[in-house]
DNA sequence: CGGTTTTGACCGGCGC
DNA sequence: GCGCCGGTCAAAACCG
């Protein structure tokens, strides 16, 4: 499940908190926020401020989509003052983008995503009012599942578990715009899908009196947390987001049994961009990413060697990503520079001793988002790599978040999930129109984000407990580091 | 050499 | 004012 968020309104603190209860917290009872959520959890009214806070009517939730069968989800939330979906990270638009590519590849078919998906009406809110959306103006209403567990992570239907993403360029700060046609055509598709089921999705309050301590917009994302792949000596992976990211700190936090570690764009000197990783205290499986501030230079055209989080995230499928490199450009794709990261990585894995088995998911996972010709690349069979969904809040005004679907018949740095669909790949590109001047030439050859999902298992035990994985130490200091 | 990660130290905000 | 806590700094080590 992949989760996003934007945190305008919210105070730094309590990610899982947030995640979970959908409501700031101050400080102190950010402090004591593990107590406070399992009654809060136990709270149907308080529930109904989470975000994540599904209806009754969610009777028709499919258990086949329990959050154990999805490998990653997405959920945003979007900020109805701000409608930047971009934040410069590009999982809003990624998935936004697959939506679009789903309906470009089986707009006459039956989309396997699509099928089974139960439709929802989503709610959104807006501080204390809810707004009800009508489910045919909402797309994401139509595609997501919401778990009705409430102490748990919302399951959100994903997309088939090789999607593909076709990630636009979106400048940073750009305008919204309209629809695109594709997103049309999916509205419309889906316009005669009726469901009764509901998903309530409520925004996080900032309730009055209470202080941010910062103003800065944050968009959490939330991911599931892949089988480890790597083995670091903390086993600490991070999602490759085509950004470069320098990581300055790591940092335990109090309450949680996972380290969160402190990264900063290094793409630009001057980017104030920043993140935060750590693994939600309430699903170990899940990580959840804070973005903050924005970056203030267009995409990196070309990811250090070295780049930022690449040690630990690059690995596994650099003997894939070969067969996708049907044309040269004079920038490296980022796929191209991960190769290196890979080979980097892969040598460092065999000096480690304690090497996490790798149950080949990443692999294959990398493959099926890696190599479009190999397209008989298994589809993921665990659940960790499957796509994700998301769902908005705010969606009332989804042709925002939508808007980068517009970018993508114009920005040349469109970029391409590569797919299982390889037939469809000519119709993609033209549905894409990419730019000469693209970066990526071909569709083919970039797939930057096929180690979004690369991350390191869960800990299933404790014993291999890698980074985020690390038990909490038996009396974690705010000095104190793993 | 230029990039990264690691990690102890430092700093500021907040609550008591 | 003090202590706690989260966020950041920066030196050292590492890597290709």
């Amino acid at each position: 499940m992949l989760l996003l968020f934007e945190m305008e309104n919210y105070e730094e603190g309590d990610l899982t908190d947030i995640v979970r209860g959908g409501r700031s917290r101050s400080r102190s009872t950010t402090r004591s926020s593990t107590s406070n959520c399992k009654t809060e959890l136990g709270d149907q009214d308080e529930d109904q401020d989470s975000p994540f806070y599904s209806s009754s009517q969610d009777n028709n939730y499919n258990p086949q989509w329990s959050s154990s069968q999805f490998s990653s989800q997405l959920l945003l939330l979007q900020d109805h003052h701000h409608h930047q979906y971009s934040f410069g990270d590009p999982f809003c638009s990624t998935v936004a983008a697959s939506l679009d590519l789903h309906q470009e590849l089986d707009n006459t078919n039956n989309n396997a995503f699509l099928n089974g998906i139960t439709t929802t009406t989503t709610t959104t809110s807006t501080q204390d009012e809810l707004i009800k959306t009508p489910s045919s103006s909402n797309i994401f209403s139509r595609m997501l599942q919401i778990s009705p567990s409430p102490d748990k992570f919302p399951t959100i239907s994903s997309l088939n578990s090789s999607s593909n993403f076709l990630i636009p360029n979106h400048s940073l700060n750009s305008p919204t715009t309209p629809h695109s046609d594709h997103l049309h055509h999916f509205l419309h598709h889906n316009a005669n899908n009726p469901s009764p089921s509901a998903l309530h999705v409520s925004s996080p309050r900032n309730p009055p009196g209470i202080k941010r301590r910062k103003s800065q917009a944050r968009k959490v994302v939330c991911v599931p947390a892949p089988v480890a792949a790597s083995s670091r000596p903390n086993g600490e992976v991070i999602p490759s987001d085509l950004w470069a990211w320098r990581k300055y700190g790591q940092k335990p936090i109090k309450g949680s049994p996972y380290p969160r570690g402190y990264y900063r764009c290094s793409s630009s000197k001057g980017c104030s961009a920043r993140k935060q990783v750590e693994r939600s205290r309430t699903d170990p499986n899940m990580l959840v990413i804070t973005y903050t501030s924005e970056h203030n230079h267009p995409w990196p055209t070309q990811r250090n060697a070295l780049a930022g989080s690449s040690r630990s995230q690059q690995s596994k499928n650099n003997n894939i990503t070969t067969t996708t490199s049907s044309t040269s450009t004079t920038t490296p794709t980022p796929n191209s520079s991960k190769l290196s990261q890979d080979h980097h990585h892969k040598k460092k894995e065999e000096k480690e001793e304690h090497q996490v088995q790798n149950n080949g998911t990443l692999l294959s996972a990398a493959a099926a988002t890696t190599s479009n010709n190999n397209n008989n690349v298994k589809e993921e069979e665990t659940e960790n790599h499957h796509h994700q969904l998301m769902m908005s809040e705010g969606f009332d005004e989804d042709h925002d978040f939508f808007a980068d679907l517009e970018e993508l018949q114009t920005d040349p740095l469109t970029l391409l999930f590569t797919t299982q669909q390889p037939l469809k790949l000519d119709q993609i590109r033209e549905s894409a129109t990419p730019t000469p001047t693209t970066t990526t030439g071909c569709l083919h050859d970039v797939v930057p984000f096929n180690n979004l999902f690369d991350w390191p298992p869960p800990p299933l035990n404790n014993n291999s407990t890698p980074f985020y994985e690390q038990p909490p130490p038996t009396t974690p200091t705010n000095r104190g580091f793993y």
